[in-house]
RNA sequence: AAUGUUAGCUGUUCUAUCGUUCGCCGAUUCGUCGGAGGAAGGAAAGUCCGGGCAACAUAGAGUACCGCACUUCCUAACGGGAAGGUCUUGAUAAUGAGAGUUAUUAAGAACAGAUAGUGCUACAGAAAAUAACCGCCUCUUCGAGGUAAGGGUGAAAAGGUGGGGCUAAAAAUCCACCGCAGUUGCAGGUGACUGUAAUUGAGAGAAAACCUUGCGGGUUGAAAGGCAAUGUAUACCGGGAUAUUUGUUCCGUUGGAGCAAAAUAAAAACUACUCGUUUGAUCCCGGAGGGUGUGCCGAUAGAGUCUGUUGGCGACAGCAGGCCCAGAUAAAUGAUAGAAAUUGAACGGCCCUCGGGUCGAUCUAUACAGAACCCGGCUUACAGGCUAACUUCCUUU
RNA sequence: GGCCCCAUAGUUCAAGGGAUAGAAUAGAAGUUUCCUAAACUUUAGAUCCAGGUUCGAGUCCUGGUGGGGCUA
């Protein structure tokens, strides 16, 4: 679990687990970057679930759609390890979904350093919660 | 050789590291792991047409509604395609006194009907489709009548050109030629239609106004539909049985059997309406309905594609052989780094017809765009490259 | 994914194919007032884009662009 793959476990595929967490997550806004959390149980062993989400209305064409859920899902799955040591001893499972919300596309190097101080942020509000 | 237009084809490649998904093979502690493979397009797009497939009656009739509209063919089908016909516009040439006609060539056509009917044609103009304002002429002054040759208005003015005659003045009255429409005959063509002869006629435009005629269309779309699991009482589904009342006949007696009629019956579904069809009341047996929501099938081998050959002007069809070519579902086919190829820019070297060619290193760019059940088309978007035809220009012979 | 609707001044709406596309409100300028508001006068401002039919198109037809709604 501890390389760089990104299976079906580790991803948001419940489609009520989804209902559920945009009903009752909490909404966090890095830079271009909305993103949604929640601790709730999963049905698999992942300490993690996330989804990736960008609207039809900012961006009609689904080449540029893809473009960047592609570049979003490739900078959590390099990073994710920081992720999954932060919440080792927890416990806890946590749901979270990226939604992209700008109209300009950015580059792999901003939207990977956005989801790295997100993650940082999730681990240090944890550890001072519990 | 350059330039542009149109049509067709093509539409980046390789390596390394880390990943996604689907078959196959092997292992497994059933969580997964390993091996060897497949993985976006010509438009996957717009969702504009047509078909397959599925449910609703094996999908029925009429009206309404919607769509299409030269002919023949291709096709599973089409509003698509092929070949042809006709018309319009432009150019060139020939001919004619002129109107016009003929030939070649290019482009285009929602190309049935305006002589079935209703309505419309602003402003201007006498008048916009049963034409008389000025002008001309006649009668009997006012006024009435005749006249479409001339005038001006308008997008459009009542077939056109030339000539003669009649007449009060004129005309479509006459002659010649040209054009248009209807009917009939002959010849050619599968047909649209063409050629030709006779005869009749003079009534603009618009159907992308309503409409008429002919042909076609049942409705809803894979979120269709089917199977399995979870799970709770009836209403839901499937199968079977029986009908209730009245009258009458028979058996012959607190009842049973046959026949006929009526009622239950109001309504619901099938497209809006009319018809038509089905369901319908009670009991028994079996399965469960609604809601939440999971997995599988539908769902990836097909009107498939490539090669050859035969038929056809062609679209296309037949035959033979080879090939298997994405299958995701909060939704895969990617990220990073480095090379190469092509394009453009300025720089340097070499060559020469002084405008280019070629080599080197640097910088820049590499389009439009992402399968969502599957096919056939149409439309729209598209950097660069290749091929073919044509237009224009230059040089040489 | 599928189905449907709409587009006119900054905004909300009109306009049987026919003068210069109209109204309300918002804007600007002016009058009035010590100033503002209200009132009055004047003024600028638009048919989503491209083709076609027609003598003539906001309206009719075709293709595109943009926006909105319904559907488990």
């Amino acid at each position: 679990m501890s390389n760089q793959t990104f299976s079906k476990s580790e991803r948001l595929t419940s489609r009520k687990a989804i209902a559920n967490l945009f009903e009752k997550g909490t909404a966090l806004r890095i830079a271009p970057i909305k993103i949604i959390y929640l601790s709730m149980e999963l049905d698999s062993l992942s300490p993690v679930q996330a989804g990736f989400s960008v609207p039809k209305t900012i961006f009609k064409r689904a080449v540029d759609r893809n473009l960047l859920k592609r570049r979003m899902r490739e900078a959590y799955r390099r990073n994710k390890k920081l992720l999954y040591d932060g919440l080792e001893n927890s416990g806890k499972q946590f749901a979270i979904m990226f939604i992209y919300s700008k109209k300009e596309v950015i580059s792999y190097e901003e939207i990977e350093g956005k989801i790295i101080l997100f993650m940082e942020r999730l681990i240090t509000k944890h550890v001072k919660g519990s």
